[in-house]
RNA sequence: GGUCCGUUCGUCUAGGGGUUAGGACGCCAGGUUUUCAUCCUGGUAACAGGGGUUCGAGUCCCCUACGGACUACCA
């Protein structure tokens, strides 16, 4: 492929970014890098009643903090801009304008309630009304005016739309990089709205005028645009632009039931939908984020580009860099993929196993911080390698390793009961004695002291051991115990001996 | 209702005429770790149904069923 690839993202900014909006952008960031290609942010803000404050940000904070910034949008100018159509309104009127003096467009003054009726009204005789060749000759639109006419209503003030003159009866032949080819008769299309009276596009005028402006060379969106690939090439054609091409990615589903993956699913399974956490402006309802749920956006990304997509080999844990090596359009499923919280949460135990031990000091520092424990870099980094395998996220860190820095304050009881018996203070004694005489206190050299001792005693392990665990951990679990008491240090494993001795 | 898209284990998927239909998640059972987790081994389980085409269909075609998207002066 050529490297002139140039790719776009473009939400509107309604609300924070859905996770199958993430998909979407990571899917055209990925074929972006792959061809040496320029992945563009695009803000579709062209419906003034839906735009939601704080939205654009949160789209571009969640980008970068997956990994995939955009190269040139918002802030980023590359001469292609702006890039938030709100911004480009005074565009795209001489565009609609252009395509009515071409006749392929014209001005309808219907209103909404008429139209509205018109629908009704053919509901009820079980038929479906649609504005295009069949009627629009009936309708209260230019076609039927004269020019002198149009132009007096329109002077007079009154509001219209412009509305794209649809072909009466064409078969088109559409391809899709991941569908093929789909055959579309243009007589079932509908002349949809072009320019609104708001003064506005419509996304469809305005998503083609701008692909077309920034030399956008591939559309990679989600599947609900497939039914308007149809229009979007005709526009295309209308024009005389080469039309780029078109790949429509499938939906991201329910775990359970049917329909798309909603914001309820996600509460209902204690599970985020958003990469963010989303305060709502208006409502103040807050919605989850992968970010602040633990979430590394290693993970967040991995798990992604597999739902509807495969390198066709057994490799599955990847990072930003392979996936950019093997990613292709072509290996992307047709079918939506249910969304699996489970399989979520593996991609995010193998990615916190992979992640470096100095990566996530900071994340298990916030977490001693917020409960005043202050300890120096390096002894944390040391605490998660010895736990890390045993966590899935970064608050684990500490679930599993919280002895490290503060004395158990209560034990396990079922433990305490099979594991502490009469003669068991006596022996943690001996144990105590015995890591005190440990001059070099290492996890090698108290293991060998004690196993001596363990052995010439005829003891047996578990005896000795369990009690042990229990009083440097509170309960059966971690490390290696003498490991465990080797990085606490010898005066706090004898601290916590005596302790246990005393409550036990 | 109309238009378009889709359909392999419970889930994500490999597979492009000849396979014991493979892998992963989950679940179950063993093993390693004198703990827990990790890890390893094994098990569980699928081609929606019906017609064709073919010597031979998960793979090609048609029909049905089911699922999904779209059907606004929203994107």
């Amino acid at each position: 492929m050529s490297n002139n690839v140039r790719v776009r993202f473009a939400p509107s900014p309604t609300g924070p970014l859905h996770i199958g909006g993430v998909r979407t952008a990571l899917y055209n960031y990925l074929f972006a890098k792959k061809n040496n290609g320029t992945f563009i942010l695009r803000i579709e803000d062209t419906d003034q009643n839906r735009y939601v404050e704080g939205a654009e940000n949160y789209i571009i904070e969640a980008l970068n903090w997956c990994g995939i910034p955009y190269d040139e949008g918002p802030g980023k100018e590359a001469g292609y801009g702006p890039y938030r159509q709100s911004e480009r309104k005074d565009k795209y009127v001489a565009f609609a304008e252009k395509l009515i003096a071409l006749g392929d467009a014209y001005y309808a003054f219907d209103t909404a309630e008429a139209l509205d009726t018109h629908r009704k009204n053919h509901e009820d005789q079980g038929k479906t009304f649609i504005y295009n060749w069949h009627n629009r000759n009936k309708l209260d639109n230019s076609l039927n005016l004269s020019q002198e006419e149009t132009l007096k209503r329109i002077e007079a003030g009154e509001d219209y739309v412009i509305r794209f003159k649809c072909p009466e009866s064409e078969i088109l032949e559409l391809d899709d990089l991941i569908r093929g080819s789909v055959e579309v008769n243009t007589a079932l299309l509908d002349d949809k709205v072009l320019f609104k009276s708001d003064g506005m596009p419509t996304y469809h005028l305005a998503n083609i005028v701008d692909d077309h402006l920034m030399e956008i060379t591939h559309v990679i969106r989600g599947e609900e645009w497939l039914p308007s690939m149809a229009l979007h090439v005709l526009l295309y054609r209308a024009f005389g632009w080469d039309a780029p091409k078109f790949a429509h990615l499938p939906l991201i589903m329910k775990p359970v039931g049917k329909g798309k993956l909603s914001k309820r699913d996600g509460d209902k399974m204690g599970f985020p939908v958003f990469p963010l956490l989303w305060k709502d402006p208006k409502t103040n309802d807050v919605s989850a984020g992968y970010r602040e749920d633990g979430y590394l956006p290693e993970a967040v990304i991995n798990m992604l580009a597999f739902l509807g997509w495969n390198p066709g080999t057994e490799k599955e844990i990847y990072n930003l860099e392979e996936l950019i090596q093997d990613f292709d359009l072509q290996r992307v499923h047709k079918s939506g993929a249910k969304f699996d919280p489970e399989k979520t949460k593996w991609f995010q135990q193998q990615q916190l196993h992979i992640a470096s031990d100095a990566s996530l000091v900071k994340g298990l520092q916030a977490i001693l911080a917020g409960k005043n424990l202050d300890y120096d870099d390096a002894y944390v980094q040391k605490v998660i390698h010895l736990v890390k395998e045993r966590a899935v996220f970064v608050a684990d860190l500490w679930e599993q390793g919280n002895f490290f820095f503060e004395r158990p304050e209560n034990y396990d009881e079922k433990t305490a009961k099979k594991t502490w018996k009469d003669d068991t203070a006596e022996l943690m004694l001996i144990v105590s004695k015995l890591v005190n005489e440990t001059e070099e206190f290492t996890a090698e050299n108290l293991s060998a002291n004690v196993k001596e001792w363990i052995q010439a005693e005829g003891l047996g392990f578990g005896k000795v051991m369990q009690p042990f665990r229990l009083s440097l951990v509170g309960s059966m679990s971690g490390p290696d115990v003498f490991v465990i008491a080797e990085t606490i240090g010898k005066e706090r494993t004898l601290e916590r001996i005596r302790y246990a001795i005393e409550k036990l």
